[in-house]
DNA sequence: CCGTATAGCTATACAATATAGCTATTCATC
DNA sequence: GATGAATAGCTATATTGTATAGCTATACGG
């Protein structure tokens, strides 16, 4: 057997697991032909309705050269509508087939999410969850 | 202020947590030209002399697809050396530079993983380390 | 009014990953 | 020992997420 340098390493675990999430969602969003990055966008705009696409990516951290084709996209696909605000930005509100996708895209994040979370012993569950949203909350910066 | 319905998520704080200490990861190893795929390998193999690249990408993940193009790579630049151990398999082993460059990755290494360590309160740090190695393990399948 | 910041956009590049398909070698089994 | 299946390594190509540079037009504070 060969050894790994790399089990210690925490950061390193958080990026096999983060990259085994990933690629769980990916897979059950292709079926609605949206990649992970669209489908937070759907939700935040579901949640938000008439926020402006460069809220949307401060918000999830997504650069403003890489919104505006990810938006476009889903303009074209005829999931949200673009209104303008005012000369320069535009509100962002989901279409009724908008709403249909992403009810659907948030069950499959839901179920995801209670797979991941089964996975956590019932000991432990509280402290992991406080220190991992701390972290991803202190990452904002 | 606009309402983040993702916050709640454990796996979409572990994408986020994960994206940031890989850009830092990235950012470090930058200065000593490698990618943080390639910094991975030449771990493994500096703790491994004579692994094919074949158990090297098993045991970190990656296809054998993405290896071959990964390590001609890190051979072109004279960091890692081939040597066939029968007519199809070929054992890699550090360089003199190889075995330079991965003492100073593991610095960058060790130092992003000790202010990862910092920013978890003694408290929960080993409740949290145990799980998220836990499901590290658990996503080798 | 004017300088600066901001919204949105294009073009481009890169890293990591994925699939398909290929050759050649090894190995198990008949 | 021959043969079929599995494996090692490779090429080509595509996708996703992200990064940088640079652009136009609008909004806003002094």
């Amino acid at each position: 057997m060969i050894h790994d340098p790399l089990e210690d390493l925490p950061g390193y675990a958080l990026r096999r697991v983060s990259a085994a999430v990933m690629a769980k969602l990916a897979e059950g969003l292709s079926r609605l032909d949206l990649r992970p990055a669209e489908s937070t966008v759907l939700l935040v705009i579901g949640a938000n309705p008439g926020v402006t696409q460069s809220e949307v990516g401060r918000l999830l951290g997504i650069a403003s050269a890489n919104m505006a084709p990810l938006v476009a996209r889903l303009a074209d696909r005829g999931l949200i509508v673009r209104e303008a605000v005012d000369g320069r930005s535009q509100g962002l509100t989901l279409s009724d087939g908008g709403r249909r996708i992403t009810v659907k895209t948030r069950s499959v994040v839901d179920e995801l999410e209670s797979d991941l979370l089964a996975r956590i012993p019932a000991v432990e569950r509280a402290a992991f969850l406080k220190v991992l949203f701390a972290l991803a909350r202190d990452q904002d910066d």
